[in-house]
RNA sequence: GGGAGUGCGCCGGAGUAGGAGAGCCGGGCCAGACUGUAAAUCUGGUGUCUUUGACUGAAUAGGUUCGAGUCCUAUCACUCCCA
């Protein structure tokens, strides 16, 4: 097997590490956040600024979404999702796990797999791992995930096992189809498996001792931030990392808030991504240096100073709170836009901060002053 | 100058053929929520106060009535018509 991921660094006072993954578009140096784009656009982000002014090394996209629409069709006559959304650098999708969870009001789960009812026309679709893997062989991306069922919380423990279980088994199945097929547009895709088991510690130890042994070049942590306080997650975060493997990127889904990020870091996480900075972002919540701006708040009314002066951003640094409160709001997609700019060079920037304190041996000690700044209000 | 009509809360609308209201719908405004995106969405608040409750309130001032946002008179404002 080729050797994917190198790391270059580990914290002395805690598991974090720094590495580089080397994907058929490009390296991605980790920790890494990756910015969702589920419909094959980061909302109210164009790829350029994602480029220029973000920094995003590799983006989200998702696998049922972009099945319902535009359809696999589209995308394999545009030669792949890189060619169709014009993204030449790394892309990630999800297999449609994560709709399993989210989308429970109109799903029936089977062994075989599961049956969707499509959120746009109510048509029937069934989702089984084999299916899975064959959309995501067509949509192309870098890194494919394993289908498997996300479980709410709370979930009882007898339902937690038997859906582990059968992650695990529909895990067999996506790699069976995985190994007898090949990537579409000429280069190799990655298959990450999915750590399960709620929140019940021996089931996560056994969920993450059988995905490493399946020995597939990244890990992931699936089943979390769906609602459990922060010291569940974490807890769970833990007891998996300490049975995945060290020298693979270990990646934890759908995490979280800036500081949910930290904290994982120094748990040993390699790899994010989470709706939060957009989502947040068009909905009136910024993550700056000086803290958290609800900036529908009447007090930047007259606030003319920039979003963040220490953003990477240039629109951040050239675009002042009161204008920002003004475009948003008014309701004008500028507002959206300049706002999903903020919060996602800020998470960038916070996961180039991390990999820096990591390199040089000062991660905790940076993670202990940083972490205020990052939850209390500006 | 004459006639007709309409007046409530930040705004617009609905409604009330003498008995319920700090009240309905929408907007605005003020807050809050959001974690592998059915989310540019959703929730709450929006007269005053000493807030599990009380008080004031239907243009303004009177009147009729057991009881008036509703009926009557005057005034004011706005709209329309005539001159």
């Amino acid at each position: 097997m080729i050797d994917h991921f190198k790391i270059h660094a580990t914290d002395p006072s805690s598991s974090a590490r720094a590495g580089t993954l080397h994907l058929p578009h490009g390296d991605i140096e980790t920790p890494i956040f990756m910015p969702v784009g589920t419909a094959g656009t980061v909302k109210a982000v164009h790829q350029q600024e994602l480029k220029d002014q973000v920094g995003a090394q590799i983006i989200l996209g998702n696998t049922y979404h972009l099945y319902l629409r535009p359809g696999t069709d589209v995308i394999k006559a545009a030669g792949g999702i890189h060619k169709f959304n014009n993204w030449d650098r790394p892309i990630l999708t999800d297999s449609g796990g994560y709709q399993v969870y989210s989308l429970s009001q109109q799903r029936k789960i089977k062994e075989e797999g599961v049956k969707f009812r499509s959120h746009i026309d109510g048509s029937l679709h069934v989702f089984t791992p084999e299916f899975a893997i064959d959309i995501q062989r067509l949509i192309g991306a870098d890194i494919i995930m394993a289908f498997d069922e996300c479980t709410p919380y709370p979930c009882e423990e007898k339902y937690a096992t038997r859906s582990m279980h059968m992650t695990h088994r529909w895990l067999d199945r996506c790699v069976a189809r995985f190994n007898e097929t090949e990537g579409a547009y000429g280069y190799d895709q990655i298959l990450a498996p999915i750590v399960q088991g709620s929140t019940y510690p021996h089931l996560r130890r056994q969920s993450a001792e059988y995905i490493a042994s399946r020995d597939m070049p990244i890990n992931a942590i699936g089943g979390l931030s769906v609602g459990e306080p922060d010291v569940e997650m974490y807890s769970m975060t833990s007891v998996v990392c300490d049975i995945l493997p060290k020298e693979k990127p270990r990646y934890l889904m759908g995490v979280g808030t800036p500081a949910n990020i930290l904290e994982s870091i120094s748990l040993g996480i390699d790899m994010f991504d989470c709706v939060l900075p957009t989502r947040n972002a068009r909905h009136g919540l910024l993550y700056t240096s000086r803290g958290i701006v609800h900036i529908r708040n009447k007090k930047w009314q007259q606030c003319h100073e920039p979003i963040d002066p220490l953003s990477p951003s240039s629109t951040s640094r050239e675009h002042s709170l009161a204008y920002l409160r003004h475009l948003v709001i008014s309701g004008e997609p500028l507002g959206a836009m300049i706002s999903s700019l903020q919060n996602l060079s800020f998470y960038l920037q916070l996961v180039r901060d991390a990999r820096i304190h990591i390199l040089d041996g000062t991660f905790s000690t940076w993670k202990a002053a940083i972490l205020p700044t990052l939850t209390q209000s500006a």
